[in-house]
DNA sequence: TTAGGTGCAAAACCTTTGCACACAG
DNA sequence: CTGTGTGCAAAGGTTTTGCACCTAA
Protein backbone atom coordinates (compact mmCIF):
# COMPACT_ATOMS: atom_id res chain seq x y z
CA UNK A 1 0.00 0.00 0.00
CA UNK A 2 1.01 3.72 -0.52
CA UNK A 3 1.75 6.06 2.27
CA UNK A 4 0.38 9.20 3.61
CA UNK A 5 3.63 10.95 4.03
CA UNK A 6 3.18 14.52 4.28
CA UNK A 7 6.21 14.65 1.72
CA UNK A 8 3.69 13.37 -0.88
CA UNK A 9 0.86 15.64 -0.18
CA UNK A 10 3.18 18.54 -0.08
CA UNK A 11 4.33 17.53 -3.92
CA UNK A 12 0.61 17.34 -4.62
CA UNK A 13 -0.48 20.56 -3.21
CA UNK A 14 2.48 22.12 -5.10
CA UNK A 15 1.37 20.64 -8.07
CA UNK A 16 -2.28 21.66 -7.79
CA UNK A 17 -1.30 24.93 -7.26
CA UNK A 18 1.28 25.26 -10.21
CA UNK A 19 -0.59 26.85 -13.60
CA UNK A 20 1.13 24.69 -16.38
CA UNK A 21 3.59 22.12 -16.26
CA UNK A 22 6.63 22.26 -13.91
CA UNK A 23 9.67 20.65 -14.17
CA UNK A 24 10.86 17.97 -11.13
CA UNK A 25 13.76 20.43 -10.01
CA UNK A 26 11.50 23.53 -10.56
CA UNK A 27 8.72 22.15 -8.25
CA UNK A 28 11.71 21.20 -5.56
CA UNK A 29 12.76 24.34 -5.29
CA UNK A 30 9.30 25.80 -5.08
CA UNK A 31 8.56 23.34 -2.23
CA UNK A 32 12.03 24.71 -0.71
CA UNK A 33 11.14 28.54 -1.42
CA UNK A 34 8.26 27.08 0.71
CA UNK A 35 9.94 26.14 3.40
CA UNK A 36 9.76 22.33 3.18
CA UNK A 37 12.59 20.08 3.55
CA UNK A 38 11.70 17.79 1.40
CA UNK A 39 14.44 15.54 -0.74
CA UNK A 40 15.24 16.19 -4.74
CA UNK A 41 14.88 12.38 -4.67
CA UNK A 42 11.44 12.15 -3.15
CA UNK A 43 10.10 14.43 -5.59
CA UNK A 44 11.39 12.36 -8.29
CA UNK A 45 10.10 9.63 -6.59
CA UNK A 46 6.10 11.43 -5.84
CA UNK A 47 6.42 12.45 -9.21
CA UNK A 48 6.52 9.65 -11.06
CA UNK A 49 4.30 8.06 -8.51
CA UNK A 50 1.43 10.60 -9.41
CA UNK A 51 2.40 9.96 -13.21
CA UNK A 52 1.92 6.39 -12.26
CA UNK A 53 -0.93 6.39 -11.10
CA UNK A 54 -2.68 8.66 -13.32
CA UNK A 55 -2.92 11.94 -10.73
CA UNK A 56 -0.64 13.41 -13.03
CA UNK A 57 0.20 13.75 -16.54
CA UNK A 58 4.14 14.09 -17.54
CA UNK A 59 5.60 15.03 -21.14
CA UNK A 60 9.25 15.83 -22.13
CA UNK A 61 10.21 19.23 -23.04
CA UNK A 62 11.96 20.30 -25.88
CA UNK A 63 14.89 20.39 -23.30
CA UNK A 64 15.07 17.09 -22.58
CA UNK A 65 13.51 17.63 -18.93
CA UNK A 66 10.37 15.70 -17.80
CA UNK A 67 7.31 18.34 -17.27
CA UNK A 68 4.49 17.69 -14.80
CA UNK A 69 1.40 19.01 -14.11
CA UNK A 70 -1.75 17.90 -12.20
CA UNK A 71 -4.09 16.28 -14.37
CA UNK A 72 -7.67 15.58 -14.29
CA UNK A 73 -8.10 12.00 -13.50
CA UNK A 74 -10.83 12.24 -15.67
CA UNK A 75 -10.15 12.68 -19.48
CA UNK A 76 -7.32 11.74 -22.08
CA UNK A 77 -6.54 15.62 -23.13
CA UNK A 78 -3.54 17.35 -24.81
CA UNK A 79 -1.64 20.56 -24.15
CA UNK A 80 -0.89 24.16 -26.15
CA UNK A 81 2.01 24.97 -24.36
CA UNK A 82 3.96 28.08 -25.12
CA UNK A 83 7.64 27.90 -25.42
CA UNK A 84 8.33 31.37 -23.94
CA UNK A 85 6.09 31.75 -21.03
CA UNK A 86 5.27 28.43 -20.26
CA UNK A 87 1.46 29.26 -20.54
CA UNK A 88 -0.36 26.23 -20.89
CA UNK A 89 -3.99 25.85 -22.30
CA UNK A 90 -5.70 22.53 -22.13
CA UNK A 91 -6.95 21.19 -24.72
CA UNK A 92 -10.04 18.79 -25.48
CA UNK A 93 -8.90 16.49 -28.27
CA UNK A 94 -11.54 14.51 -29.27
CA UNK A 95 -10.76 14.79 -32.89
CA UNK A 96 -7.34 14.24 -32.57
CA UNK A 97 -8.23 11.04 -30.13
CA UNK A 98 -10.58 9.47 -32.81
CA UNK A 99 -7.65 10.16 -35.33
CA UNK A 100 -4.72 8.83 -33.38
CA UNK A 101 -6.84 5.47 -32.87
CA UNK A 102 -7.40 4.89 -36.53
CA UNK A 103 -4.22 6.01 -37.44
CA UNK A 104 -2.84 3.40 -34.98
CA UNK A 105 -5.02 0.43 -35.68
CA UNK A 106 -4.37 1.47 -39.33
CA UNK A 107 -0.98 -0.07 -39.07
CA UNK A 108 -1.89 -2.64 -36.22
CA UNK A 109 -0.35 -0.24 -33.38
CA UNK A 110 -1.88 -0.50 -29.69
CA UNK A 111 -1.78 0.80 -26.70
CA UNK A 112 -1.17 4.30 -28.58
CA UNK A 113 -0.16 6.48 -25.99
CA UNK A 114 -0.72 9.23 -28.48
CA UNK A 115 1.48 12.27 -27.35
CA UNK A 116 -0.01 15.37 -29.19
CA UNK A 117 1.07 18.38 -27.32
CA UNK A 118 1.25 21.55 -29.05
CA UNK A 119 4.69 23.76 -28.59
CA UNK A 120 3.95 27.36 -29.81
CA UNK A 121 4.18 30.91 -28.74
CA UNK A 122 1.02 32.16 -26.89
CA UNK A 123 -0.91 35.89 -28.50
CA UNK A 124 1.13 37.44 -25.46
CA UNK A 125 4.57 36.33 -26.26
CA UNK A 126 3.71 36.54 -29.86
CA UNK A 127 3.30 40.19 -29.45
CA UNK A 128 6.29 40.18 -27.28
CA UNK A 129 8.94 38.37 -29.97
CA UNK A 130 7.52 39.55 -33.04
CA UNK A 131 6.56 36.93 -35.72
CA UNK A 132 8.30 33.37 -35.35
CA UNK A 133 11.81 34.06 -36.54
CA UNK A 134 12.70 30.52 -35.78
CA UNK A 135 11.93 27.34 -38.26
CA UNK B 1 30.30 28.08 -44.78
CA UNK B 2 29.76 24.31 -43.82
CA UNK B 3 32.90 22.03 -44.70
CA UNK B 4 32.10 18.43 -46.02
CA UNK B 5 34.05 16.21 -44.01
CA UNK B 6 33.56 12.32 -44.60
CA UNK B 7 32.41 12.35 -40.74
CA UNK B 8 29.35 14.32 -41.84
CA UNK B 9 28.79 12.54 -44.87
CA UNK B 10 29.02 9.49 -42.68
CA UNK B 11 26.53 10.65 -40.06
CA UNK B 12 24.22 11.65 -43.16
CA UNK B 13 24.30 8.02 -45.02
CA UNK B 14 24.10 6.33 -41.22
CA UNK B 15 20.74 8.15 -41.13
CA UNK B 16 19.50 7.52 -44.24
CA UNK B 17 19.95 3.93 -44.27
CA UNK B 18 18.60 3.14 -41.18
CA UNK B 19 14.76 2.75 -40.80
CA UNK B 20 13.28 4.75 -37.85
CA UNK B 21 14.15 7.33 -35.41
CA UNK B 22 17.66 6.68 -33.35
CA UNK B 23 19.31 8.24 -30.99
CA UNK B 24 22.68 10.10 -31.48
CA UNK B 25 24.63 6.94 -28.99
CA UNK B 26 22.90 4.19 -31.23
CA UNK B 27 24.13 6.04 -34.27
CA UNK B 28 27.67 6.88 -33.08
CA UNK B 29 27.64 3.05 -31.80
CA UNK B 30 26.38 1.86 -35.28
CA UNK B 31 28.96 4.20 -37.07
CA UNK B 32 31.80 2.10 -34.66
CA UNK B 33 30.96 -1.12 -35.99
CA UNK B 34 30.94 -0.13 -39.43
CA UNK B 35 34.89 0.97 -39.10
CA UNK B 36 34.27 4.56 -38.51
CA UNK B 37 36.31 6.02 -35.35
CA UNK B 38 34.07 8.98 -35.54
CA UNK B 39 33.58 10.70 -32.41
CA UNK B 40 30.74 10.80 -30.22
CA UNK B 41 30.87 14.64 -29.88
CA UNK B 42 30.86 14.93 -33.78
CA UNK B 43 27.91 12.50 -34.31
CA UNK B 44 26.15 14.69 -31.81
CA UNK B 45 27.04 18.25 -33.43
CA UNK B 46 26.62 16.86 -36.91
CA UNK B 47 23.26 15.50 -36.02
CA UNK B 48 22.72 19.16 -34.26
CA UNK B 49 23.33 20.39 -37.93
CA UNK B 50 21.35 18.59 -39.53
CA UNK B 51 18.87 19.16 -37.46
CA UNK B 52 18.98 22.54 -37.98
CA UNK B 53 19.32 22.97 -41.67
CA UNK B 54 15.95 20.67 -41.69
CA UNK B 55 18.02 17.65 -42.85
CA UNK B 56 16.78 15.97 -40.04
CA UNK B 57 13.45 15.37 -37.90
CA UNK B 58 14.09 15.12 -33.91
CA UNK B 59 12.21 14.61 -30.99
CA UNK B 60 12.67 13.37 -27.35
CA UNK B 61 11.60 9.59 -26.59
CA UNK B 62 9.95 9.32 -23.49
CA UNK B 63 13.17 8.00 -21.93
CA UNK B 64 14.82 11.39 -22.59
CA UNK B 65 16.80 10.65 -24.92
CA UNK B 66 16.73 12.58 -28.31
CA UNK B 67 15.81 10.59 -31.30
CA UNK B 68 16.92 11.79 -35.26
CA UNK B 69 15.66 10.40 -38.49
CA UNK B 70 16.48 11.37 -42.07
CA UNK B 71 13.65 13.25 -42.75
CA UNK B 72 12.51 14.48 -46.50
CA UNK B 73 12.83 18.50 -46.66
CA UNK B 74 9.74 18.15 -48.10
CA UNK B 75 6.43 17.47 -46.26
CA UNK B 76 6.22 17.55 -42.15
CA UNK B 77 4.36 14.59 -41.39
CA UNK B 78 4.28 12.82 -38.16
CA UNK B 79 5.12 9.26 -36.80
CA UNK B 80 4.16 6.05 -35.17
CA UNK B 81 6.41 4.55 -33.14
CA UNK B 82 6.98 0.94 -31.71
CA UNK B 83 8.00 1.97 -28.28
CA UNK B 84 9.10 -1.76 -27.67
CA UNK B 85 11.01 -2.77 -30.92
CA UNK B 86 11.39 0.90 -32.43
CA UNK B 87 9.75 0.41 -35.35
CA UNK B 88 8.52 3.61 -37.50
CA UNK B 89 5.54 4.55 -39.66
CA UNK B 90 5.66 7.18 -41.16
CA UNK B 91 2.33 9.31 -41.26
CA UNK B 92 0.47 11.72 -43.60
CA UNK B 93 -1.00 13.35 -41.04
CA UNK B 94 -3.13 16.52 -42.70
CA UNK B 95 -5.73 16.37 -40.41
CA UNK B 96 -3.84 16.71 -37.72
CA UNK B 97 -1.94 19.73 -39.38
CA UNK B 98 -5.35 21.69 -40.29
CA UNK B 99 -6.71 20.74 -36.38
CA UNK B 100 -3.53 21.91 -34.74
CA UNK B 101 -3.19 25.06 -36.91
CA UNK B 102 -7.09 25.87 -35.92
CA UNK B 103 -6.94 25.25 -32.20
CA UNK B 104 -4.00 27.12 -31.94
CA UNK B 105 -5.01 29.78 -33.92
CA UNK B 106 -8.11 29.57 -31.59
CA UNK B 107 -6.01 30.39 -28.56
CA UNK B 108 -3.68 33.29 -29.87
CA UNK B 109 -0.56 31.10 -30.63
CA UNK B 110 1.31 31.25 -33.34
CA UNK B 111 4.73 29.63 -34.58
CA UNK B 112 3.62 25.99 -33.44
CA UNK B 113 5.40 23.66 -34.10
CA UNK B 114 3.20 20.85 -33.18
CA UNK B 115 5.09 17.74 -31.70
CA UNK B 116 2.56 14.85 -32.78
CA UNK B 117 3.75 11.53 -32.18
CA UNK B 118 2.62 8.77 -31.01
CA UNK B 119 4.27 6.21 -29.02
CA UNK B 120 2.38 2.46 -28.88
CA UNK B 121 2.89 -0.99 -29.37
CA UNK B 122 3.17 -2.45 -32.95
CA UNK B 123 1.39 -5.37 -33.92
CA UNK B 124 4.59 -7.88 -33.71
CA UNK B 125 5.23 -6.15 -30.17
CA UNK B 126 1.49 -6.54 -29.02
CA UNK B 127 1.22 -10.41 -29.69
CA UNK B 128 4.81 -10.72 -28.12
CA UNK B 129 3.77 -8.90 -25.04
CA UNK B 130 0.17 -9.25 -24.71
CA UNK B 131 -2.15 -6.31 -24.52
CA UNK B 132 -1.18 -3.35 -23.09
CA UNK B 133 -1.32 -2.98 -19.59
CA UNK B 134 0.21 -0.09 -18.53
CA UNK B 135 -2.36 3.07 -18.25
C1' DT C 1 6.63 -4.12 14.86
C1' DT C 2 7.47 -3.75 10.02
C1' DA C 3 7.07 -2.78 5.35
C1' DG C 4 7.53 1.15 2.96
C1' DG C 5 9.16 6.07 2.47
C1' DT C 6 12.82 9.40 2.98
C1' DG C 7 17.31 11.76 2.63
C1' DC C 8 21.77 12.14 1.20
C1' DA C 9 25.27 11.44 -1.87
C1' DA C 10 27.10 8.82 -5.46
C1' DA C 11 26.22 6.92 -9.81
C1' DA C 12 24.31 6.60 -14.38
C1' DC C 13 22.80 8.77 -18.15
C1' DC C 14 22.66 11.88 -22.21
C1' DT C 15 24.60 15.95 -24.00
C1' DT C 16 27.68 19.96 -24.35
C1' DT C 17 32.05 22.27 -24.21
C1' DG C 18 37.25 23.53 -23.97
C1' DC C 19 41.24 22.96 -26.15
C1' DA C 20 44.81 21.30 -29.22
C1' DC C 21 45.33 19.39 -33.58
C1' DA C 22 43.92 18.24 -38.42
C1' DC C 23 42.07 19.33 -42.64
C1' DA C 24 38.92 21.46 -46.32
C1' DG C 25 38.70 25.41 -49.04
C1' DC D 1 47.34 29.88 -44.91
C1' DT D 2 42.92 30.19 -42.18
C1' DG D 3 39.11 29.14 -40.18
C1' DT D 4 36.20 25.36 -39.36
C1' DG D 5 35.60 20.55 -37.91
C1' DT D 6 37.25 16.87 -35.09
C1' DG D 7 38.60 14.06 -31.06
C1' DC D 8 39.25 13.42 -26.45
C1' DA D 9 38.08 14.06 -21.96
C1' DA D 10 36.05 16.81 -18.61
C1' DA D 11 32.09 19.26 -17.29
C1' DG D 12 27.14 20.10 -17.25
C1' DG D 13 22.45 18.76 -16.50
C1' DT D 14 18.69 15.63 -15.21
C1' DT D 15 17.21 11.49 -13.18
C1' DT D 16 18.06 7.10 -10.67
C1' DT D 17 19.82 4.23 -7.07
C1' DG D 18 22.15 2.28 -2.67
C1' DC D 19 21.90 2.37 1.92
C1' DA D 20 20.91 3.67 6.57
C1' DC D 21 17.45 5.81 9.09
C1' DC D 22 12.70 7.07 10.04
C1' DT D 23 7.77 6.64 10.23
C1' DA D 24 3.03 5.60 9.08
C1' DA D 25 -0.18 1.85 9.75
Amino acid sequence: MKRNTWQREAVREALDDTEGFISAQALHSSLHASGSPIGLATVYRALGDLAATGEADSLQSPEGEALYRACSTTGHHHHLICRNCGLTVEIAADEVEVWAKRVAAEHGFTGAAHVVDVFGLCANCTKLLGAGPSH
